[in-house]
Formats: C-alpha cells, sequence, structure tokens
DNA sequence: CGCAACTTTGAGTGAATTCAAGTATTGTGG
DNA sequence: CCACAATACTTGAATTCACTCAAAGTTGCG
C-alpha cells in the first residue's frame, strides 16, 4: 500500500495542480509509512543518508548542538512538510533531524526520487518550491531573532498555525502543540526561564492559551499586531 | 555580448560538470551585465519582480526591516550567488535586497529562466541545490544567533573565506570585505558597539585584522575554532 | 580645510540569563 | 487506586551580556 501523501500534494498544490500521473509516481516512489514515538532520532548529524523523509502526521525539528550542548532548533516540521531534502544535495548532512511528537513518516530512496523526477521534470520546480519555501521560512526566524521576546513568540504562534491551517490541522484558533517549554526554547533561541515568563505574558494580555497541548488564539488580530505577523513569506507565487 | 556568467558555474558545477549546451543555453538567458553603485536597491519588498538577479562581482544583501525601523540582514550574497531566485516561487517578495559594495549584476527574465529549464531539464536540480545550499547557510546562521558574539562573529568571517575561496576571491588567508560596521552588526544582529568591540576582541586575539576594506585572517585554525567552523554546510555532496 | 560619515571608548541601563527553590503534573509499580 | 518518582512548570533573586546614550577621535572627500 502506497502512504498517504495527500498533506505534501496540498502544499505542493498551492503553487498549481499537478497532473494526476506525476502525483501517482510520486507517491508510489515512497516506503510505507512508518510510525515513530516521540523524541526519535531520524537523521544524525554528520550521517550519510541516501533517502529524504516525509512528514505526514505529528511534529519533527532540525537543530544543531553547539559546543557546550546548547540545542538550537533551526526548523519545526508540520504535516506535508519534506523534511531533509537537503540531504539530497548537500551529504554529509549538517544536522539532526528528530520527531518532537508522536508522528508518521514515509521515507522516499534518493535514487527513487532521481527516477521520478527525470520521468516527470515539472516535478523537480515544485520540490524546488518547497526549498524555496523553507528558506523564506529561515529567513523570517532570523529575522525575528533580533526583537524581543514578546513578539518574537507570538510570531511563531502565527507561523504555526497559518502553517497547519494549510493542512487543515489548524482552525478557530487552535491547533495542537504537544510540545515542552524546553523545546520551544530551543526553537525561539530563549532560556526556558524566560520563555514562560513571555508565555505568561501573552497568556495575561489575552492573546493566546497554551497548556501544552493544545494553543487557543484569543486574540488573532492582536498576536499578529504584536508579532508584526505578515504571510507573504508562506504563500506560493504563479508557477 | 552575453553576461559572464562562470562564477556561477564555478558554484553550480561543486555539484558535478554541466554539459556545454546546458550551459551556453543559460548564459545566454541572462540580460547583459550591469554595473551598480554600493547601496542600490535591488528589490523593493512587497513588489512584484519578473526577473532574479545573478551576482557577478562584488557583495549584496537581503535584508528585513522591523517595525521600529532595524535592519536584519539575512543573507550576504557572494559573486556566483544567485540573488533572489526565491522571487520565482514566491510573489510577492518577502524582503529587500540591495547591493552592499558596487556590484556587477546580470538579471534573467523568469519567463526566459523557464523556458530554459524545460529545454534543459537538469538545470532545473542545479538550481534547486543552489537553493537547497542557502537554506542550510540560513540555517547555519539561525543556529549562531544563539552563541556569544565573538564566535558569532568569527563564524562569519570563516564563512566568507570559505564562501569567497570558491570563487578564488579568497586566497592567503586575506579577502575584500568593504562595508560598515554597521552593516556587519545588522548581519550579526549585534549593536554597533558591541560589534565594534568584538572585533576589537578578535584583533586583540591575534585572530584577524580589518580595516573596513580587507580581512587579514591572522589564524585561521585559532579562528574556526572559537567559531566551532565547520565548512560541511558548504559543500556539495554528490549529484 | 572643513564637513560628514564612520569608528572608538566610557558609562549607565535593561533584557535575558543563570542559579535556586518550590509547585504542579504525569507516569508507574505496588 | 494510591504512593512515589520523575518530569515539567513557575516564580524569585542575583548576575551578566549586550544595549542605549553620549561624546571624543578618525578618516575620507569635495
Amino acid at each position: 500500500m502506497p502512504a498517504d501523501v495527500s498533506p505534501l500534494f496540498r502544499l505542493m498544490e498551492t503553487w498549481g495542480p499537478l497532473a494526476v500521473d506525476e502525483k501517482r509516481a510520486l507517491a508510489e516512489a515512497f516506503d510505507p509509512p512508518q510510525v515513530r514515538p516521540a523524541d526519535s532520532e531520524l537523521v544524525h548529524r554528520g550521517s550519510y543518508v541516501r533517502h529524504s523523509t516525509l512528514l505526514i502526521d505529528g511534529l519533527t525539528i532540525r537543530y544543531d548542538l553547539s559546543a557546550d550542548g546548547e540545542r538550537q532548533i533551526t526548523a519545526i516540521y508540520v504535516p506535508g512538510d519534506f523534511v531533509d531534502l537537503h540531504a539530497y544535495a548537500l551529504k554529509p548532512v549538517d544536522n539532526y533531524v528528530a520527531t518532537l511528537t508522536d508522528a508518521t513518516i514515509a521515507t522516499i530512496l534518493h535514487e527513487r526520487l532521481t527516477q521520478v523526477m527525470e520521468r516527470y521534470p515539472r516535478l523537480v520546480r515544485r520540490l524546488w518550491h518547497l526549498t524555496l519555501r523553507d528558506a523564506a521560512i529561515h529567513r523570517k526566524w532570523l529575522a525575528m531573532m533580533s526583537v524581543k521576546a514578546p513578539p518574537r513568540t507570538a510570531h511563531l504562534f502565527c507561523e504555526l498555525a497559518t502553517r497547519l491551517s494549510l493542512g487543515e490541522l489548524a482552525a478557530a484558533g487552535e491547533f495542537p502543540l504537544p510540545v515542552t517549554q524546553q523545546e520551544l526554547s530551543d526553537a525561539l533561541g530563549m532560556s526556558i526561564v524566560h520563555t514562560n515568563r513571555t508565555i505568561r505574558d501573552l497568556r495575561e494580555r489575552r492573546l493566546l492559551q497554551w497548556d501544552g497541548r493544545r494553543v487557543r488564539i484569543l486574540d488573532w488580530a492582536g498576536l499578529c499586531d504584536l508579532a508584526q505577523f505578515d504571510p507573504a513569506y508562506l504563500l506560493a507565487g504563479p508557477d
């Protein structure tokens, strides 16, 4: 049984529809889906992987470890994201990938991906577009690193809400985020203490609630205003 | 006369040689090269551009402006870099692009790029690889944002030296960097005062010298050690 | 030569960190 | 189902890294 890669197609088709045979060929190139528990390492820094990973359900992260053991999360992936296309061009891989929650993934061998791309060259452009979007997200994170903690934190919630809503996983200003404050801190590049206080600040401003499992956005306009959030960087242009 | 796009090919061919006709077709798709003075805006945030820009000589940057007017530079481009391939997939463009120094650029219309890609599909993969590498650089910058000022600053010098040396613009531990401390500060996400003191610190440790025009690296091993620099993220894997 | 832009240094301030202690929650074995 | 351990969260207090403010040098250029 081929993996259910529909979350990927939903994202890829934001640039316009794909042909049926393109989608079938790509879907069939994936290995059967696997379920991984939270906190499983999927890719080790420095390893030579011969496959890439599609996230179907759950959350995964990419991170770097600094010399003193600090972890900086450089990306949070949501269902539909191709987690390490990077490995296709850059070997050995330059950082770690792990599940953040229980997750369903499907891997694809690079040689099979190459075959599909050679047969359906238009897919390459779409995969490239995914990478362009990932890069835009990285740039936005970079830009947010130099603003203060409340807008930085608010921005991450805005981004996740928007990205999850593309896969219809966020609705009515509510979405699952079953992660620890430590993990959120590593993504925001702040200490856990400061993250805790910043979350409290957002709660006291009645912008959102988060109990460690689900986020409830109480005031989307207010949150966007604080974060200076503009979703343009997440949206596709014409192909 | 077609533009001299050889710096681009030098970078693209780190993943293996390109065919002669692929290179010719791509080279001929560019508009004639233009010279732009330092501090010229090439792309305005929110605009809809119909071309991308190849940097042939000089330095350019990509940056975001925050609400309070602070500038965060999210990328520094060196000769051979394709500056805003992003615009190809994401419109309107999500941030600004400007020259940092006097620069020679060549633009390419997206429609012409599309034509070349359809005729030579293998080029798409190479362009994609460039974007994967750009994303890897962004991730490394992100990771460095959470380390202290001296290693962060040292890392930027290591990265630039390595990237410039691929184009043979850095040799014998020396390369041009005719930028202001304010510009460097915006890239590092630090205040100009702190950047100034950090540069002095690096000089006093006898790791490097920089007079605002050229960087002279005095102790490459020491600099890499301070920065915990590992060039793996800049290097191509097998295609 | 004199203005303008940039660099450098000092001093005070503040945002975020570390250290530390205590509370709440979750999971597990008896 | 409870007791207990382990993990996660919360808050206070002291510290520090980096920032802002301010002013003095320096350099480049018309």
